[in-house]
DNA sequence: ACCTGAACACCGTTCAAGT
DNA sequence: ACCTGAACACCGTTCAAGT
């Protein structure tokens, strides 16, 4: 109960920040759509960079379980390699929006040192991940699928990028398929 | 004479706006590099909107006519497709900057119409560069490359996003090594 | 514990007025 | 034609005061 609106704060940040940036994030129109006036914000998050952060620290931590969970779930790598595009797939379903990590990497001038720490770990995570399931696919360490882990963390990113720009998501979806076909991704 | 401070304020805005994006574009700041009153920009650009526009079509002409030096230069497919990418590492280089493409395209929802055509036109002009050259590379039509241009354009894209982010370009060229070696550029 | 009203400093933007 | 001063609206932040 207590916890309700700073819960509900995250929420609406990480929405907010997913279609305008940590430059675009307004506590007045946080306080809006939680219920609260944007000075009642302060008492949960001391700063916008606070805020940032634990936003940015959410995501991850969220990403990270829900990949852990597909490959609890799915012990096949090939299937899980097949799936990982569909998580940046669905922010384009939400409203055309852009990964969080995604959209602060362009905005690195501006961003408060704990906010690029938290968006850094995003990207590694990922790029750990998809380098455990493609070791477990082709019978090699993690450390020498580093390179393309990271190549499609990337790629898939660009995708998502230029997806958003046309508000296609046919195209995400077109551009995912080229990379299977040219052998980025695995068929 | 007349025209040298609407020049100036056109390349002050692509560099603050492959730093900061358009929502990152700010008068006063741009007032103070070209040596006039931020007012005084008004009068040169009607608004945030038209100057965002201007920046952005000229920066894809001028993308457009070195894209085609290149290849009257190199008409050697091969190369030109190798030397592709650093035209984004250029941006990295200079100040850790985004392709301002990329920057905007992640800012789509606050984006004013006409600089959205623009962008688009950057990424459009992009991708029938490397269909064409692809198509000469291959000896196949443009059409049959269209959706390898558009995966690179991705691609590359994505890569010097990541890059940015770790204000790292060395990044940058392992992510193009491994395209290459994915087959996704051609080695 | 949790929230608000009111205020402050700052900045992007506008526009009537200058030369 | 080209520029500016002054004003407006907005936003992040603070804080004393409410319950």
């Amino acid at each position: 109960m207590s916890s309700n609106h700073r819960e509900a704060i995250l929420a609406a940040a990480k929405d907010a920040a997913q279609a305008r940036g940590y430059s675009g994030l307004n506590f007045r129109d946080l306080g809006e759509v939680v219920g609260i006036k944007s000075a009642s914000i302060y008492y949960h998050f001391p700063s916008k960079a606070d805020l940032g952060a634990a936003v940015a620290r959410r995501y991850w931590q969220d990403t990270a379980a829900e990949l852990e969970t597909m490959l609890a779930e799915m012990p096949d790598p090939a299937s899980c390699l097949r799936r990982y595009p569909e998580l940046f797939r669905r922010s384009l379903a939400n409203g055309n929006r852009l990964c969080l990590c995604s959209f602060m990497s362009a905005e690195f001038d501006d961003l408060p040192e704990p906010v690029k720490t938290e968006i850094q770990t995003f990207a590694d995570i990922s790029v750990a991940w998809l380098g455990k399931v493609l070791a477990a696919a082709n019978g090699s360490s993690p450390e020498d699928n580093q390179a393309q882990a990271r190549a499609i963390f990337a790629a898939v990113s660009g995708a998502q990028l230029m997806a958003r720009s046309r508000a296609d998501i046919g195209l995400y979806d077109t551009l995912i398929e080229s990379y299977r076909v040219a052998g980025l991704l695995p068929a």
